[in-house]
DNA sequence: AAGACGGTCAACCGCTCCTTC
DNA sequence: CGAAGGAGCGGTTGACCGTCT
């Protein structure tokens, strides 16, 4: 059924197609994906010319090795965050989601799976399932490392009235971590105004032990990094 | 020297969420 | 308010490359 017009093509970018990409960005901006492979005269999908464009051709990519605070960074919120990556690409400059996440499935996965048997105690999940109403969280791995602590919780252990001590957070990361808190709960606030979300995190959602993880200066002991 | 194997990374696919009408 | 279309996300795949046997 003129199949064969509508074809796109897949594989490996060319030179040439990533230029006509960025021309095409450059004058329209990003954005209104549907219309770039036509304005750019690319015969890719609009997800294509949109992955190529946020993975590869927009400015300020960083390319090459994750630097010792970066890798440090992605482990904290990944605990933080599960397998949300385009939030923790968020926090990280320069690196994507589709980075990030590569570089945690084949480097970062493997090595704090086989540290946290050992080193990492046992995670405690939500009593029920009513404590975590959403599947969005439930499409995390097994090994997610949701616990019993309510946003407020975190909250508190972020302004340090949790305990903290055995391991002091500084100011600036501390602030960090508060933005960071905002955000999840405006979108989790946002989320349970709304009745329901995959991806709600509702007060009194359990997911994620903060005080530890604010604590937790053992993760490069976990890594075994030297 | 050559084949097997494993790791890495770019790209695609399918699903969900969001926006518009 | 519901439906349809668009946009974004995470999971998965497959090609390529380096190392090992």
């Amino acid at each position: 059924m003129g199949r064969l017009q509508s074809v796109r093509k897949k594989g490996s970018w060319t030179e040439e197609e990533d230029l006509l990409l960025r021309k095409c960005i450059d004058k329209y901006g990003e954005g209104k994906w549907r219309h770039v492979p036509a304005r750019a005269g690319l015969n890719r999908c609009r997800k294509s010319c949109r992955l190529r464009w946020l993975n590869y051709l927009r400015p300020n990519i960083k390319r090459g090795d994750f630097a010792v605070d970066e890798v440090d960074l992605i482990i904290r919120l990944h605990k933080l965050l599960g397998n949300r990556w385009s939030l923790i690409a968020g926090r990280i400059p320069g690196r994507t989601a589709n980075d990030i996440k590569n570089f945690w499935n084949s480097h970062l996965s493997k090595k704090l799976n086989s540290e946290n048997s050992s080193t990492i105690p046992a995670m405690k999940l939500p009593n029920s399932e009513a404590s975590c109403p959403s599947p969005g969280w439930s499409m995390g791995p097994a090994t997610d490392t949701r616990v019993d602590v309510t946003l407020q919780q975190a909250e508190e252990a972020l302004t340090g009235s949790g305990p903290t001590e055995q391991n002091p957070v500084d100011e600036e990361e501390n602030s960090f971590w508060k933005s960071l808190l905002f955000e999840v709960e405006e979108e989790a606030k946002k989320s349970s105004r709304d009745g329901s979300s995959d991806t709600a995190l509702g007060e009194g959602d359990s997911f994620v032990d903060l005080e530890g993880l604010l604590s937790d200066g053992n993760l490069w002991d976990m890594m075994g990094s030297d």
